[in-house]
DNA sequence: GTGAAAGCGCTAACAT
DNA sequence: ATGTTAGCGCTTTCAC
């Protein structure tokens, strides 16, 4: 309803059209500058249109421009479960890449569900995302996902088969010989290792990596001294006690992830033995409550947050065709050295918890408002 | 370009007009059966521009289907941290039920900066979202967000000033009575109360509901038995030394966070005692680790999917304009028993880890791809 | 360097 | 019950 007084639109935002009114140009020209066109428009004019767009606080409607330009400058994001522990921080990376480029993201749980995921590839498609993220996803090569949308698109973290092209994954071979070349700098002979199960690319790799250490130690591969776990505590806390109890038992351990390492922790405990002082401890994952266990867990960090920014700036490289292409892409993590391993001697405090570092800085800066009452 | 058998645009998807052309009706009679419109059309035509749409593999776009309606279907999620322990819980419940209902949803992490937030408002509203949802944030009141974006909003899980409408929150002073309900009803007298820091909402509520139990036992309440700590391991550590320290000790204590109840476990195994043979231990949140400590911990659930998803109905409402107003929503989470509160006896093994649950029944129905090699 | 005009794909008046 | 048509807000040829 327009008012009486002839003032329309007071509830509607301000459309281009209102802003090339008001600046005396043309629609075209007012879009020009204010889409970033490399269109040439002279400085007056263009500051003619800035001034009026900013009077009249002009914010561009990105789905008509999205309609016009078949660009939306928004991403999907398929992951499997976003309660799974490396998806926040993976997403984290992401979003921080996306957003410095004025890009959004879409996340859709998938569940481990291949008919989830083609759903979500369709519901995506309906939207005219401009590109898809694929975290943890195994089930589907490149090929598959180019069938299902004619998007570019990445896999972050893939827990199978990673060596693919359009692939961003951790760099689990490297990240092993870190922990086993701690421990042997630590003048250990006998180190054990507590690996995943079959079938996984971390398994894998991060066996290789052990093996690689060793050998540039010359210490021997035992394999008695090495036991798959499930990666789960029970897992670590069974392996320990196995090998605990051999004739000649290890007098250090690596552990393929932070959970069975906790477990580890306990099977020492249960058999009266103290990390790091009775056996060494190494684990992988840098988990958060790995900095407030006791003791605190020695650990190689996987470098989630990195893998997320580089796979988000690899897709938008994609997007805008500045590349065809996107060879596989391996990324380190480094080792956080704690409690466990027997490097750190003296005073300790419980870290604190890592997502809630920023919370605490802020409110400790005084800017936390306390209800009244 | 066209080919030149005449088969245009091949890569080009179908568009609601193709699928009308087929059918034999107008582009309005498509549409009206493909939206879902409500507008009478006989059960034949129907039929036949499903089975049009069917064979042209048509898909709406959602962006052309926007700019007409001025409803994306898309709402927007300004979370504080996507790291910070409750958000994933917290969206996966917003988006399991956005998803139900075909809405999509955009995160932003405002890093707890009021500019970032104030930013990100301008950034969803440029997309049209058709409502927001604002998670842990406290630094705006609706009439703010109301200011920023003309849209509905929900506030979730607000950590200061919480009883507001349009807001979903915990009911700690319900969680807290559970807890200590439990340890009074196992027999203990002197319980004692390791609260979070002054100014939070989650502070009052549980100290109220740890007083409003003790009363309904006829147990006395003894401030020397309360100490403030900082959500942290480490003052809970603290706390715990200050209490076992004390003339005559508490059998019990309820912490108001499992951090800070792990806390009380190293603090008292360093006093050389056990728990929960010699003091009773529960605490707050049922965090992804408390099933994998040792003890494991008896905490109260906090109830973050059920929040997650009650915002997204009600935000759903509100968008839809079934309702004008939300009142405060109030969650009730449940105490769950494990070892620390010494209610459980026999044999225990570790919990797997919550967040790996799916991933890992799939991978047990042997549908897991191992790689070749 | 600037403007006029077409049109992206869809929905909703309005006509029939 | 169905069709015709206008137009959402933007970008982009194409003239000038």
């Amino acid at each position: 309803m327009p008012s009486s007084d002839g003032k329309e639109r007071e509830t509607m935002s301000t459309s281009l059209a209102d802003v090339a009114k008001a600046a005396g140009v043309s629609n075209a020209t007012a879009s020009r500058v204010l889409a970033n066109s490399d269109y040439p428009v002279t400085e007056e004019t263009r500051q003619k249109v800035l001034k009026a767009a900013e009077a009249l606080d002009y914010r561009p409607n990105l789905i008509a421009r999205g309609l016009r330009t078949e660009q939306t400058a928004c991403v999907g994001l398929i992951v499997e479960n976003i309660l799974s522990p490396f998806i926040p921080p993976i997403t984290r990376g992401i979003h921080d890449y996306l957003r410095q480029h004025d890009y959004s993201g879409i996340i859709i749980n998938a569940d481990w569900d291949p008919v989830a995921e083609t759903k979500a590839m369709a519901d995506l498609a309906r939207r005219h995302i401009d590109g898809v993220i694929l975290v943890e996803s195994y089930t589907r090569s490149s090929d598959e996902v180019a069938r299902l949308i004619d998007k570019p698109h990445i896999f972050v973290h893939r827990l199978f088969n990673s060596l693919n092209p359009y692939s961003v994954v951790p760099d689990d071979r490297h990240g092993a010989r870190l922990a086993v070349k701690h421990l042997a700098g630590l003048g250990h002979q006998r180190i054990a290792f507590i690996n995943g199960p079959a079938g996984w690319d971390a398994t894998i790799n991060r066996l290789a990596g052990y093996q690689d250490e060793l050998a540039a130690w010359n210490l021997p591969f035992d394999p008695t001294l090495v036991i798959r776990g499930d990666w789960e505590v029970q897992s670590g806390y069974s392996a320990a006690q196995q090998l605990l109890a051999l004739q000649s038992p290890p007098t250090a351990i690596f552990a393929a992830n932070d959970l069975m390492a906790l477990g580890v922790v306990y099977a020492a405990q249960g058999a009266g033995l103290r990390v790091p002082e009775d056996v060494a401890l190494v684990g992988y994952d840098n988990r958060d409550f790995s900095g407030f266990v006791r003791p605190a867990l020695t650990t190689v960090r996987m470098p989630c947050e990195e893998m997320g920014w580089i796979a988000a700036e690899s897709l938008l490289r994609l997007i805008n065709q500045e590349v065809a292409m996107i060879e596989p892409v391996l990324v380190k993590g480094e080792l956080v050295t704690r409690q466990s391993c027997g490097a750190i001697q003296g005073e300790w405090q419980f870290e604190p918890e890592q997502g809630s570092i920023i919370r605490r800085q802020y409110q400790e800066e005084g800017n936390l408002t306390a209800p009244a009452a």
